[in-house]
DNA sequence: TATTTTTGTGAGCGATCGTTCAACTACGGG
DNA sequence: CCCGTAGTTGAACGATCGCTCACAAAAATA
């Protein structure tokens, strides 16, 4: 009994994650929520408790949609698995939109002080991507791609480290030709040789 | 004529730098600097015009002192450059140190909606970082370190962008084992036979 | 010493922060 | 149909934000 909501969790949710994107925790008051959503502050802190919630849904949507999504699309469910990985890389500065949206993991995980409750969302997040690189490398070996003796583990660990530099780098305006060096190199690093071919 | 300027200039710089290291531009208000400078608000105003220019003398000066001394230190003037790089990656997180201070140029970078004049300073912190490496690169292919026909070009790019990455995930809290992996994959992705010697 | 000039000090400005809450609105059950 | 319940709304709270400015203190000039 009594009212229904009349509001979209998940849509809220994906408002809310967009705007953190691109300006951060700090940088999005409750009032850019509510103009961004459409949600006021009285069903904010019914249904989110305080802006804290708010993040950390916001942050678990973006691991269960953003990034599992990316991961499934260019690193799970790819016949080429080498090509797949490469796309990772390029989709994060070759989509078009002009402003870059940030990566919400890259982003808490600088901004960490403020939200102490988002660790364990980052780790998580930052999991699902290095064992989305491990298993297309694995893909990737068994399809003789990539050099049987490849050791899969370090070379996830080193992919992850270079997608979230970078991350850092599209935000700090680097050059599209650079971002592609640096895509090139981390495709000749896993011991690919296609040859560069976007 | 007139009053003496009673606190050091590049005192207060410093003392700023590192609140803005760990707390980032937003998470640092003006009444958490002067209680880590000394400085009164008056005399922030009248020297650097607001916050934000404050910010830029900051970031100015933390690629001055840090970025620059990290980099003669252990990319410039050492005779082994091999070795160099990799202290260069592992004292991010060997440090002792416990609260990790944050590298400035990666935080600004992904806070950079809120102080756009900042650009500039990041710009050219990223560019000292990657010309060290090529200096490094370089001399060890002199020294016959590294095979004679690596691209420095394109390995300085990618180093800079592990050692952004290798910084996002510090922040995230990964644990050091995963940290020296990374550090390890980087060596040996340019080439280097240096047996893991920490 | 009196005056001018620069710097230090901190109370306090208007704006905005995260958050609360009382009034109001829609729905279900008796 | 009316009441209990759950959801919506937005004004407003105290705290804090970045910032200003009147005044005091110290150094240089006359």
């Amino acid at each position: 009994m009594g009212r229904k909501q009349v509001w979209d969790q998940a849509d809220v949710l994906a408002r809310a994650m967009r705007l953190f994107r691109h300006r951060g925790y700090l940088g999005a008051s409750v009032r850019d929520i509510e103009e961004a959503t459409g949600l006021h502050p009285g069903s904010l802190y019914r249904v989110f408790q305080s802006k804290e919630g708010l993040f950390c849904a916001a942050l678990d949507a973006y691991n269960d949609q953003v990034v599992q999504g990316r991961v499934r699309a260019h690193l799970l469910e790819r016949p080429d698995p080498v090509a797949g990985i490469r796309s990772f890389f390029t989709s994060t500065f070759e989509t078009g939109l002009d402003p870059d949206p940030g990566c919400l993991l890259t982003n808490t995980a600088v901004e960490s002080f403020a939200v102490p409750q988002a660790a364990a969302g980052v780790h998580q997040g930052l999991e699902t991507i290095e064992s989305g690189f491990a298993d297309a490398l694995t893909r990737a070996c068994a399809l003789g791609l990539l050099s049987a003796d490849l050791d899969v583990e370090v070379s996830a660990a080193r992919l992850l480290a270079l997608y979230q530099g970078l991350l850092v780098l599209v935000r700090a305006g680097t050059p599209v030709t650079k971002l592609h060096t640096i895509t090139d190199g981390a495709m000749a690093s896993i011991g690919s040789d296609e040859e560069g071919q976007r």
